[in-house]
DNA sequence: CGCTCATTTGAGGAACTTCAAGGTCAGTGG
DNA sequence: CCACTGACCTTGAAGTTCCTCAAATGAGCG
């Protein structure tokens, strides 16, 4: 079990709960046969650098994913070159489910690495096993959570939003006095529905109403909490 | 068993796909012994009418829903009114498992009749039968599909959402000749992100474009197929 | 330094909302 | 049968927000 420390390592979580890796790690801690038969449908860790394609989209229907470390995006390409970011995935979570739908292209947003567990095994061990059963519908319910906020989220101002995003970032990240945003702004106009400039202007008008400061490049520091909830709704 | 014809009469499924219905049926059709103890732990179906809620805060985290007829909406209002429509439930569906992150609020959009089902009995019964586990687990992440289908819509200019919304209204209610909206136009502008005002001014120009035609009220025909999905793109 | 890539800033325009008024339709009572 | 009412939808004009395009600035790196 030598690869499962990686659950400890990076307990820092940010849209995602880390309650999911720690449930994770547990299924591997009560029951050593069932250790060997999660160890048994696994493949990797495996490396990804920023940018570049974690599954062909064949792949996708024989695999679930679970990050180790990094960051992994969900996103689409419309006509026209348009992207949106469906989700950021964060050290424990496990998704893959839905994509085969809206043939969304699952990239590494940071240098990544991504356990790759065999759909088909996962779930017939399911039938067998409850836990993994009762784990699997807690990390989609988690999901659909997270979707849904983000949905909601994509009907307030630009100002809501991205003032919601760094709350949120922060409050994921451990709530540390510096925020390190670990995306590119492109990744996160994309994610909020927005064009990078005006991003820039929102987060710039911040820094102007003393709400945020800007320490370096993408570290910020989050000054006025009560007014940033208040700006949240 | 006499109460689960329903799933029968109301196959025409608007955002839901009918077939979880169908597998719940099947489900019941199987197994007399998983027949008594669904039943057992069923309540209902209860009647609702129009804009009255479904479930109390505190019911929604002891039972998950099951739509028997009409349409169910989960919404959020917000500091100042506005109101956002995170999904429709149509008969089939089964739902009701995040609503307590950010605190939706269940309504009939239409009359409406829901059966309730105690959740933590599902989740047991679950752990002994891998036939509802695995159910359940489909259930989710088709919302999950369904969730972020509606995200990505969000990020798209008005015209394409209201064309979307349209036709997959008209696909998942049979491909019929004549789509009768059951939704009043608040409930689309506010699942679709925008003013009622908006919404009118599309459909007019969706009308004036030839794309569709008003035949009375809100019951539409969809005339240029391919001119709408160009639209969606 | 000089290159590249990411972010910032400005000006103008498009898309959507807001506000305000008018129209339609079904139900109700005269 | 007709006018009245209220809910719902439509339309116009003005205003706001956000996007597009273009250019400048800054940061990282060989």
């Amino acid at each position: 079990m030598a690869n499962l420390d990686f659950v400890e390592r990076n307990n820092q979580s940010i849209f995602g709960t880390v309650d999911t890796a720690v449930e994770f790690k547990k299924l591997f801690d009560k029951d050593v046969s069932l250790q060997r038969a999660l160890l048994a449908l696994q493949r990797g860790p495996v490396r990804f650098y920023r940018d570049n394609h974690v599954v062909a989209e064949d792949d996708l229907e024989k695999y679930l994913l679970f990050v180790v470390s990094g960051v992994a995006r969900s996103c689409k390409v419309c006509k026209g070159g348009t992207r949106s970011v469906v989700a950021f995935y964060l050290p424990g979570d496990l998704f893959g489910w839905t994509d085969t739908k809206h043939s969304l292209a699952i990239e590494a947003a940071s240098d990544t690495e991504v356990l790759f567990l065999k759909r088909s095994s996962l779930l017939s061990l399911a039938t067998r096993d409850s836990r993994v059963a009762s784990f699997l519908l807690d990390a989609t319910t988690n999901e659909l959570a997270r979707t849904q906020g983000h949905l909601l989220l994509m009907s307030k101002p630009a100002k809501c939003r991205v003032a919601t995003f760094l709350t949120e970032l922060w409050a994921r990240l451990g709530k540390v006095k510096y925020l390190d945003v670990p995306f590119s702004y492109q990744d996160i106009a994309d994610y909020l529905g927005l064009t990078i400039e005006t991003l820039s202007r929102c987060i710039t008008e911040l820094e102007r109403s003393r709400l945020i400061a800007r320490i370096s490049g993408r570290k910020l520091l989050l000054q006025n909490h009560f007014a940033l909830g208040h700006m949240m709704n």
